[in-house]
DNA sequence: CTGTTAGCGCATTCAT
DNA sequence: ATGAATGCGCTAACAG
């Protein structure tokens, strides 16, 4: 592999001006230009990466923690937030971290040793703790701790969103189902908003909210819709959650929409070209890992000022809804 | 940021044996080994790696090379890539390519440049042509060139063995549709284990096979299928071209899987905890990445004889055959 | 066993 | 405008 000094060899000049030229530094003759160019480009010269990020300690790469990138919410945000890096010239590493917190740390400790420049993570725990202030970190969906950065999606709106198109769909008795963490987090908001609206809306309606580690939940889930046989409408706090209630709604020979309207919350494809799972609250998730990115990218530079996005949600009507 | 320098002084040793310490080099004795490691802890000290990669020239980074995240049969891969690789020590950067030529030359010069250690790809393009022999590639589910290593399942048997569960579920006229790409890959094979395999159990079989940037290819698909109503039975190249089809069987009223049996190819699930999306000759993805990742590791290491890896595929009943 | 030293390839300051 | 020299933090060879 040839190096800066090889160049400058064959150009016959120094190393600094080698540097200057690949760095495009204004201050270097057109003609002496012209020669360390042409030695480039006869050495087949490529810049080491390495050595300038250790001189410079900036690596150009950025990571993105996520539980599991095998899920498409993520893996969606995962395809956009790298366009938006790559585009930058920067490079993303993927962490796994499946939720679990010592994962995150291990990603974390690894991360800053290889000096990377920011990070993108979607976490439940409080990772921010762990890494050094200098060390810029947005957080995607769910924030945590104050003082953190962070995108989210306007979970309270969605909740309300999903009543309005509830009633919309001629829903009389309509619910809420889904899980919490034992943390509070922004996605509860869905619940709230659900709620709160359902509340001002005058129209009757059930919760079913279990905490997510617990038992039997398709038991428990089971007997809340046989115990509320008359429910006509549905809002799930995600969409894989609503694939479950579907299920057991199958088992109870329920219609979908005929019987019941069901919406979901996050807009999950398969991928680009494939459609919506269900009728559902979606995610603005390009604008998302656009929004994040662009955020993050300041931060690195060093502008520490615009800290919280909230982006609105919209309705996708799917085969679940009527309307 | 300590370094290691600073950590010498402290432990009132040489950087060299700070140095010994960290890499668990054995000449050392312990009583010093304590000091250092005292230090260490005193000091917070964590190893720059973007040093040690400068001097060393490895760093313990892989690439993922492929065409879109968003896809779930990429996505289990990567997955399960980055868990194999997180599980040596390494780290795994993530790149679109989305099938274009010209943004994975980009990214093999990128690459090229960070001193990646390896790089896992999946492209139809002959890549392995702008990497320098020396830097590691293998090459999964659809192979090029001779010489380079890849991991593929077993397009031809699973052509076959489709045949042979259509035949299981009672078709007696059975069809293969798909596409394929200008260039000859392993996928092609599944057709030809169909074919083949048709033939030699003597079952009548109708092939449509356009090629994948054909115009108007819904309107030849339903042409397709209006000249062969009797049909009973089809296998499709991917499971994504079988949701196409199965929206067109729709339209003309065929009820699956009573009219029609139906076997997708892949297995894609939208995560790991959902279900398959049709009945699937299923390619042991996990598998593929493991192996993908070990062979890959062989050759970091210099062993460059092992190249070529045939995984079996197998036979996923879900709701679109009856047996 | 351990301290010292010479680079790894580059960016940058300081002369010139 | 440009060459020479210095050092980023680390490993490995060498000397003791």
């Amino acid at each position: 592999m040839a190096t800066m000094k090889d160049v400058a060899k064959l150009a016959g000049v120094g190393v600094g001006t080698v540097s200057r030229v690949i760095n495009k530094n204004e201050s270097v003759k057109e003609s002496t230009r012209l020669k360390v160019e042409k030695a480039i480009k006869e050495l087949n010269y490529t810049p080491n990466e390495i050595a300038r990020t250790l001189k410079i300690s900036q690596s150009k790469t950025i990571a993105l923690i996520l539980p599991t990138i095998w899920h498409p919410f993520f893996s969606e945000l995962a395809y956009y937030t790298e366009e938006n890096v790559s585009k930058r010239g920067f490079k993303m590493i993927l962490c796994n971290s499946s939720s679990k917190k010592e994962k995150e740390i291990e990603y974390l400790d690894m991360l800053k040793q290889n000096k990377v420049d920011g990070i993108i993570a979607i976490t439940y725990n409080d990772i921010d703790r762990y890494v050094s202030s200098n060390l810029p970190i947005v957080s995607i969906d769910r924030h945590f701790s104050e003082g953190v950065a962070y995108v989210t999606s306007d979970n309270y709106n969605g909740g309300k969103l999903a009543v309005n198109k509830l009633i919309e769909n001629g829903c009389k008795k309509i619910a809420f189902m889904g899980t919490h963490n034992e943390r509070n987090t922004d996605v509860d908001n869905r619940r709230k908003g659900f709620e709160e609206e359902s509340i001002s809306k005058n129209i009757e309606y059930k919760i079913f909210d279990e905490i997510e580690t617990g038992q039997d939940l398709e038991d428990k889930m089971e007997k809340f819709l046989r115990q509320n046989i008359n429910i006509d409408g549905i809002f799930t706090i995600n969409d894989f959650f609503g694939l479950r209630v579907i299920k057991i709604l199958e088992k109870l020979n329920k219609k979908i929409p005929k019987d019941i309207k069901f919406i979901g919350y996050d807009g999950v494809k398969m991928s680009y070209e494939q459609d919506f799972i269900m009728s559902t609250i979606r995610q603005p998730v390009e604008q998302m890992a656009k929004e994040a990115v662009e955020m993050l990218f300041k931060m690195i530079e060093g502008d520490y000022t615009s800290k919280k996005v909230k982006l609105p949600v919209y309705y996708i009507k799917g085969d679940t809804t009527i309307v």
